[in-house]
DNA sequence: AGTATCAACCGCCACC
DNA sequence: CCGGTGGCGGTTGATA
């Protein structure tokens, strides 16, 4: 759960002058009217930083949407949420468009992330000095997509488990093989240093960060406020199945947005059929034709794949995820989990505890 | 472990 | 003729 932080924020007053319509569309308010150590309606505000380097990539910022939702769920500036560089000022993205950030700040930060892109030369050493010297002082530090090669120069991977965009893993392990890579995880923690791989992921990190400081109800709602179909555990493959499921036509779109609302139905191929406005064979042909996936088998990779999730959450009996995901029988699902992943909900249960919030 | 049943899948052909 | 679609029937695999 949600620990206060103590620390002081002197960074906040820089937030008044130089915050820019760029820092206020990702959430932070030139004017917000909480200070962290300072009650609100009974909770204690927290810093959120992100660390962009010159040709970061947009995909970076993608993650603080999730504390910007959240401040807009919660209906006050729970997060204080700042961009940073170096030493503030304008920072171009990799596709052109520009950030205004801060300094910056010591000794003050309670999460920093750190963005980065493919077009991001090297950075200071100045920049991995500061690493070295917050990395205890501030509460967990996280390197979004290509950001964890910063953290890993900086040495703050040194054996610890990291991993980042699945097609630079290899790159990240040659260049430092001092770090435990795992470059099909879609985020992983190791004792307060969090990375995770690239696009999407981030948001998926941010949301474990936010279900750390304020628990599991706020994120399903954060998520919901995102229109997320699911979220997605850090131990779930960036290659992920469910990935492919991209169809081009209306109707094998529609028919998995039915199958996704409608888990618990039977879902027969009939019955995606008729959602897609297609007979049993011209559907069947299409969604295959279309995701390289027979329905039957999507089918029961969407409720694998939520299953993985509930379980790793840990929240209900494995009955009451049997019957949420529509395996209809516990048999059912420990034989599709043993077809998927070769080891049974148990021991999915047992293995997600150890290595999600290791 | 063996068997019956059924849904899913897929090749083929016909129709529009 | 071609592409999209639907029906039929055999095979396969999961389940009871």
């Amino acid at each position: 759960m949600y620990a206060p932080t103590e620390k002081p924020n002197d960074f906040l007053s820089v937030a008044t002058t130089s915050g820019g319509a760029d820092c206020e569309a990702a959430g932070c308010s030139a004017d917000t009217s909480f200070a962290p150590g300072a009650s609100q309606g009974g909770e204690v505000g927290q810093s959120i930083g992100l660390f962009v380097p010159d040709g970061f990539e947009a995909s970076s910022l993608a993650s603080l949407s999730v504390f910007e939702a959240a401040n807009s769920v919660l209906g006050y500036n729970h997060y204080a949420i700042r961009i940073y560089t170096e030493f503030g000022g304008q920072v171009r993205g990799a596709f052109g468009f520009s950030v205004v950030t801060e300094p910056l700040p010591t000794n003050t930060l309670d999460s920093l992330l750190i963005g980065g892109g493919r077009a991001v030369t090297q950075c200071s050493s100045t920049l991995f000095d500061y690493l070295r010297r917050e990395r205890p002082v501030a509460r967990r530090i996280a390197g979004v997509g290509l950001g964890t090669f910063t953290l890993a120069q900086a040495g703050l991977l040194d054996r610890r488990r990291a991993t980042t965009q699945a097609e630079f893993a290899h790159e990240l392990q040659s260049l430092f093989p001092e770090v435990l890579v795992e470059g099909d995880k879609l985020f992983i923690e190791d004792r307060s240093i969090w990375t995770s791989a690239g696009m999407t992921a981030g948001i998926d990190l941010a949301l474990a960060l936010l279900e750390g400081d304020c628990g599991p109800e706020l994120v399903f709602a954060v998520a919901r406020h995102l229109l997320m179909h699911q979220r997605r555990m850090g131990s779930q493959s960036q290659t992920s199945d469910l990935l492919d499921l991209v169809p081009k036509s209306d109707r094998v779109q529609r028919a998995l947005a039915f199958a996704r609302e409608n888990l618990r139905l039977p879902l027969t191929v009939e019955s995606l059929a008729e959602a897609a406005c297609l007979s049993p064979r011209q559907f069947s042909r299409l969604f295959h034709l279309e995701t390289g996936h027979t329905p039957a088998r999507a089918v029961e990779k969407l409720r694998i794949d939520v299953a993985q999730t509930l379980i790793a959450q840990g929240r209900l009996p494995i009955s009451a995820i049997v019957h949420e995901t529509g395996f209809g029988d516990r048999e059912r699902m420990r034989r599709a989990f043993h077809r998927a992943t070769g080891a049974s909900p148990m021991a999915v249960r047992r293995d997600t505890g150890r290595s999600v919030m290791a």
